[in-house]
DNA sequence: ATGAAAGCGCTAACAG
DNA sequence: CTGTTAGCGCTTTCAT
């Protein structure tokens, strides 16, 4: 490996000039310059990060912590997030934890080792580290904190964005309203999960509406989950007119599941996503949704992120994104 | 920050001991292991991975380097690599180009930065560090290696496999086939559209058919294109009855800009995909495609990669990865 | 404008 | 089994 040294013989100057010739070219005398840019093609030399970052304490690098990056939403948040972090001279270390807490944990453990500046987690778990007050790592979470969280945060309203939807169905007429929701079973119950449902519920209580519990299906977000809970759906004799879903996808896989079944959507039951993932306007029907912005939380988080590492003023840390409520194919009237 | 030399003090040891607990720990005795890792807890210390990266000179990472990681097929390659990257403990940086040459470019030179031990690329470009003899960073071209490539390599037989599913059309009795392929536009021509239309041809070809350029279509892999290319379709005079797509998405989006335009498929037409994504599954009707084992390639590009890094002897860098017909309900014999 | 030198925090001989 | 010490490659005062 060429060094700094090697191009500081070469140019016949000191390692400092060389230094220099990178972080702050102006303070050299043109001539100098000259010559150390030659030395520096001349021996094809790159400056070692490691050593960079050793002694300037800084990685230049993030991490984006999530369960799993085949999901689209996240795909599309982390596409969106990576575009600034380069922009802004940063790489970003993906830390895909395929839904296990502890490998989340290792690679919190890997942050704690300063690998990264700081990191954005897209997820719902709690660590040490963030409960902290102490902790010097910035962080932001994104879509899924804890609504009680005082750290930074980067969220649509998913009570409001759930209980919209609902009154959408309400007042297109429906009355008889299930849900397919995900499940509760984890250390931290995500807050998204939470809070959709909790909007669902005070939607109907505004409109007078009974929830039942037995209308309420359980899945896990995935499209299988979703075509899963059809088969529920018809072993109901007193069946609902609507279904409120949590996510685009498995939505889409309950409405195929439902026509595999021979229930028609939406001529016999209406259905509503959750997100606005690129399938939902290729779903068939296409998905009546919540759209929300992928692209925009994505950036805010990283900006908001980078912002905290730099120690930038910052008038807030607690971000609300709007959402918006999609008009498409697979909610109408119920049959009178 | 607390340091190696923190703990040292508190524990009452040399910086040498302190080291040895985390890299050696059976190299000390119990007693003054017992002692270190008292004073490890008490002061919260977690070695800094920029000092110990920098004179081992490993950085313990690798990159991936792709065009977009909302691309589905892309997105379980990395989810699969990056699996057997933590098991084997190294983290994985993102360089997602956006489809960019600037920005991979940009990717490489932090590369040669050496913030990474080695990377995998899923693209086509070709970069100097690629050509450079004199090259000692490890990296392996996964699914996108140009044909005559000397480096490691990870990929299907995709001229077989775009053969083989041409043939099956053959077989069920078309005649009249066309093609929707990627572009050429290209400084470096991706060898994915090469190949696959190659294969396209070749069979055509071996069963005396005539190849009609007419009926070849041009599209960029996305759902949007695919929709857009079967306009064209209609203004046809005189139709193919079956179409080879190159990709799942394409072919999904193909099918649903036919049926917008009343043309039924696999009835009135027949239409094969490519990759196997979760989507070709539930596209209506399901896809007949080509598999690509996403999750096998990540893992064996990978597994690779670090052999390669650490230094393992290689028996073969080269890998050719088997792909499957997998026969659904998007093609039939054509009409009489 | 340039150089000398003291580290950044850790590892790895080499001694003992 | 444990300590001493010389770096890893670079940045950054402090002088000149």
């Amino acid at each position: 490996m060429t060094t700094i040294v090697d191009v500081a013989i070469h140019a016949n100057v000191s390692v400092a000039t060389v230094s220099r010739f990178f972080s702050a070219p102006d303070k050299l005398s043109k001539k100098t310059a000259l010559r150390v840019g030659e030395a520096v093609n001349n021996l094809k030399y790159t400056p070692n990060a490691l050593a960079r970052n050793l002694n300037r304490s800084r990685a230049n690098a993030v991490m984006i912590l999530l369960n799993d990056i085949t999901n689209p939403f996240l795909a599309r948040v982390v596409a969106s997030a990576d575009k600034v972090a380069i922009d802004r001279g940063y790489s970003v270390l993906l830390g895909n934890s395929h839904f296990s807490q502890d490998i989340e944990a290792n690679y919190i453990s890997r942050i704690q080792s300063r690998v990264v500046d700081g990191f954005i987690q897209v997820s719902s778990n709690v660590h040490d580290i963030m409960l902290d007050p102490n902790n010097t790592i910035p962080f932001v979470n994104l879509c899924e904190c804890p609504s009680n969280a005082h750290y930074p945060t980067v969220h649509i309203d998913n009570v409001a964005a759930s209980r919209e939807i609902t009154e959408l169905l309400i007042n297109l007429g429906h009355q008889k309203i299930g849900c397919l929701m995900g499940i509760f079973n984890d250390k931290y119950p995500s807050p998204v999960t939470v809070d959709r449902l909790k909007g669902f519920q005070q939607a109907l209580q505004r409109k007078g509406i009974k929830y039942h519990p037995e209308w309420h299906l359980n899945g896990d977000y995935s499209f299988e989950s979703g075509f899963d809970a059809a088969e529920q759906v018809c072993a109901m004799q007193n069946r609902p007119t609507a279904f409120v879903v949590g996510s685009d996808e498995m939505a889409s896989g309950f409405i195929r599941g439902l026509k595999s079944k021979g229930i028609r959507v939406p001529e016999d039951v209406s259905v509503t996503g959750f997100d606005d993932i690129p399938m939902a306007r290729f779903s068939e029907p296409a998905l009546t949704t919540v759209a929300q912005p992928a692209k925009k939380m994505g950036e805010v988080a990283m900006g908001l992120l980078l912002d905290l590492i730099e120690g930038k003023p910052l008038h807030k840390t607690q971000i609300k994104i709007t959402h918006d409520i999609v008009v498409r194919e697979s909610a109408m009237p119920p049959k009178a």
